[in-house]
DNA sequence: TTGAAAGCGCTAACAG
DNA sequence: CTGTTAGCGCTTTCAA
């Protein structure tokens, strides 16, 4: 690296043999003898003689592919778990994958860092989609949960529309009158940015929420301890409330452990509701009912959306191919 | 991409210009004209040209670095914090990350995969220290909680034997005096393949408990529903037990969980104390006390060891750097 | 503002 | 078994 990089010249010079062998021995290829091979790793060894990657793979054609994975958390159990899925979804045809975090910069940002390295790019975006196109410089964007609209993104769309609306109904045949919801301001320490934006969850809840209900929403930090603060606030502010809808589950445990320590019992003197579908959300007390992600879907969806973009023989940028997953009710206990 | 990939050269053709005008085009750079710039950016959008990452690396000499990072499980918030600290400490010097889990295959196989993509590996390794070197091809490899003794393998190790004993002396200054231990058997799934070892964090905690004590261990899947099974088997062999120490946090939980199904109080009739230290210990009830493994210091100690180790004039495989971490009790309330 | 030449460091294909 | 010859696809000089 830098100055006076250690090539496989070097080496060929050094152990007194041709470029080619030296290549074979570090390779471990047939055809060399047994003597020569322990000859060049040994002066490789001793002049510090590191392969370059980009050449190597230049030079063998290889297309070893890489996908980006750009996600909100990684202290967020759901996006791990996402990222668990998709990496045994695409480990099995080789594809490796470089992960990022938005906790770590811009949206923007991250994509143009990461363009240079990845083939396809998937991930949970909030930036401007035309921003995002350009920087990620051809790259296909695979965007998970926001519908994609303009050339060169796509999408998988998580269909929260139908999912609350599903859930409230059935939450009401479950007894449920006095709804209300705990929304995410954004990830913690963000605050400030006064870039708040109703986030689509809320605005499904809003729309099929009765009235009076869609009225009872508090904003809070995008965290356990959000989660309990947003209780505390959304019972303070409406004291007749028996449902609690949750923005994902990490909130709903800070707001679980909230109802605990106010004496509220779970669910009998409130129901909570989650969304994401943690498997650590059966371990809480009482375990967390949730509007579970089916995050192998949208793994495999995405997937299948980076393999049919990078064998296209046309040529991009794509006009947006977009799939839908749609989150489903989890009954455990809590509701 | 297989036959016939879309090159520069066929852009700059169908542009009707060179070679370098498409660079300049592509690249943003600031030597061209708009019109120029434009015509080369559309014709290059119709041919559906993707530059080659691994060509337009190697001539522009960039040592974008990228470390690879191999986890136990993407399932567990302890590898997966551990990756966030990781990528916090190294995307500030421009690092990338590249992931893979051990649930995707063997060690040996993961490193070899890893070598071609990136400038170091660190990780949770279990297979043997030679065959990973080997697997490395040069690459240095970084273990975390296993001490490193050939060259080209370094090690934050984790110190549980201090750490243990220091954990059973303040139990038993709690009043803590039967003992017992629900240790891993590995990653769920795994069993049968009949390679059960015992663990460093078992044969501590043999060597520092009492000798009755130390007879009192049970070994169990590493997930939650094998710390409960764990806890089950465990009390049911040994009903005398007042102390269970588990191997980690994540089975720690589900010990919880049997506990509470059993009408087994904690802290009152047992004692449980997890290891890792995850804050979702926090949201149990009771709260989880835990041996808490500072992740922070595990990702700075480790990302240091490759920084220093890439920039080395000297060549490798270098001697094997070693730095140390020690494990904390961190008291919450279920101990 | 544009183009031509000269590599980057490595491996495939072919000889010997 | 080993060496030679051509590139891989892009970016950097340096001229024009």
């Amino acid at each position: 690296m830098g100055v006076g990089r250690i090539t496989i010249e070097d080496v060929a010079a050094a152990a007194g043999v041709s470029r080619q062998t030296v290549t074979r021995a570090m390779n471990g290829m047939p055809e060399i003898s047994a003597r020569t091979r322990e000859l060049v790793l040994r002066t490789a060894a001793e002049l510090g003689y590191r392969p370059s990657r980009f050449a190597s793979n230049l030079a063998a054609r290889r297309k070893s592919r890489s996908v980006g994975l750009v996600l909100g958390s990684l202290r967020n159990p759901y996006y791990t778990e996402l990222a668990a899925e998709l990496l045994d979804v695409v480990a099995p045809r080789g594809w490796h994958v470089l992960m990022a975090s938005r906790e770590q910069g811009d949206d923007v940002e991250l994509v143009a860092a990461l363009s240079g390295q990845a083939d396809a790019i998937v991930g949970y975006f909030t930036g401007d989609e035309t921003a995002l196109v350009t920087a990620a410089r051809g790259v296909p964007l695979i965007q998970v949960e926001r519908a994609a609209t303009v050339p060169g993104l796509h999408a998988v769309v998580l269909d929260f529309d139908a999912a609350i609306e599903a859930l409230l109904g059935e939450l009401r045949d479950r007894g449920a009158r006095r709804f209300g919801l705990i929304e995410s301001g954004g990830p913690p320490g963000e605050e400030g940015a006064g870039a708040y934006r109703p986030t689509r969850r809320r605005r499904a809840y809003e729309r099929f929420a009765d009235s009076d209900s869609a009225g009872r929403v508090v904003v809070a930090d995008e965290s356990i301890r959000g989660g309990a603060d947003g209780l505390a606030r959304l019972r303070a502010a409406h004291p007749g409330v028996d449902t609690v809808l949750v923005f994902n589950d990490l909130m709903a445990m800070g707001a679980m452990q909230q109802a605990q320590l106010d004496g509220v019992a779970v669910p009998g003197d409130l129901r909570v509701v989650g969304v994401d579908g943690l498997s650590l959300g059966a371990v809480m007390t009482p375990p967390l009912s949730t509007l579970s992600i089916d995050r192998r879907a949208v793994a495999t969806e995405a997937a299948d959306i980076v393999g049919t973009l990078l064998d296209r023989a046309e040529p991009p940028p794509h006009p947006p191919v977009v799939r839908t997953v749609t989150p489903r009710p989890l009954w455990r206990e809590s509701a």
